[in-house]
DNA sequence: TACCCTATACTGCAGCCTGCAGTAAAGTCA
DNA sequence: TGACTTTACTGCAGGCTGCAGTATAGGGTA
């Protein structure tokens, strides 16, 4: 029995569709570029080229340049028929792991001084995709984009992540404000403040802009 | 050798230290508090808290109520004592999976029409959690919380939900209008737009506020 | 009272995915 | 020529998911 394509598999198939790549580069190409779409690691990236073979999607063949013989990939016929068949299937609904948003919902365990820490860890590593994704956009300035036909995607693309890490951010400054305010991480329940926010909240207004 | 115990077993942890829940009860109340927080499955749900009991954390005894006979879990000294030392150390940076954005990313593989289908499906599963969390906010103002000393917490949780439901659709509607503008999927590259968009990025401009 | 249907309360298993440890050849510097 | 680094992977344990399957309780009906 053949493996069954994964939403990985396509992810990995759309950049063999570009041009062909060697498996190394095939999968640190897929990590820089697929980080903030589809986060995936280099042990699943180096499988999926294989499962792409057995799957008739893409073919391999080895290359002798120079020293060293390289193991090159390429997409088929039928991995491009795949992937254009995969565009028009419904897509999985988002799937967010945010592990300091799980420890402000019990941070009654902890003191006012732990969840500071955690809103800081948030901040700090939302803060390094930020940047790397500000800096990029620098770069495709000076055009630097590996493919320049396709900026258009990775620029919109990018909006979309701008927009959620200031997004972040702004709760994040405003979370600070807002624990600044309790005595300590228990029992503050539905004080003044709280029922403000519940009442903004449940009339579906932003608590943040006012 | 014990299970090591992860993330998962923490926040499982954390709600049996609010109460003691039988099994089903445990996960159940699981999949719906810890949905936006922490989305785990059922079969992970029922599994934790044993692994609970073989750390430790946590005892089970058969309580005989009336007809029927239920497994009831509590959380033991040795248990709180690791959900306090959990909250003190680094957590793990967010983890997002989008794969509308995976297909935004690979547009020109696809129709404009296709695209605007992605987006469409993007709005329709924000928009039920969306939907959902001002509902929830509402049942709190009622007095609908099951545990009202820790509203603040869910309140202040609830904020970052709603304001990441918030630009994610006004994104949306920003990509609808973006692609309105391109001709096809593909080679739009540099373009006047694109180039604007990705200067005002580069300068850590948010694009959608104009 | 026997039968059937639904809700409650789980378990087992295949298979995806991750992190880590390990391997081995090619390049690089002393 | 030896030691170290970089390139280029593979194997494996174990976390996690979806799905199928099991078993009992309660409720309606013929």
């Amino acid at each position: 029995m053949p493996p069954r394509a994964t939403i990985s598999s396509y992810a990995v198939l759309a950049l063999l569709d570009l041009k062909p790549w060697t498996g190394y580069e095939l999968t640190h190409q897929a990590q820089r570029s697929l980080r903030y779409a589809w986060p995936k690691s280099e042990r699943l990236l180096y499988s999926e080229p294989k499962k792409l073979v057995e799957l008739g999607y893409a073919t391999t063949h080895i290359e002798e340049t120079g020293s060293r013989s390289r193991n090159v990939y390429e997409i088929t016929d039928k991995g491009r028929e795949a992937l254009s068949e995969w565009t028009r299937t419904r897509t999985q609904p988002p799937h967010m792991e945010i592990e300091a948003l799980l420890r402000l919902l019990f941070a009654d365990h902890g003191t006012i001084e732990d969840l500071r820490g955690t809103l800081d860890d948030l901040e700090t590593d939302i803060g390094e995709h930020h940047e790397a994704i500000v800096e990029l956009m620098g770069s495709y300035l000076d055009g630097g984009h590996p493919f320049p036909e396709r900026t258009h995607l990775s620029v919109l693309f990018a909006t979309f992540q701008i927009e959620m890490f200031k997004s972040i951010e702004r709760w994040i400054e405003f979370a600070r404000d807002e624990i600044e305010q309790w005595p300590t991480t228990k029992d503050v329940g539905m004080a003044e403040r709280t029922e403000m926010l519940t009442r903004r909240l449940a009339h579906d207004e932003s608590p943040l802009d006012d």
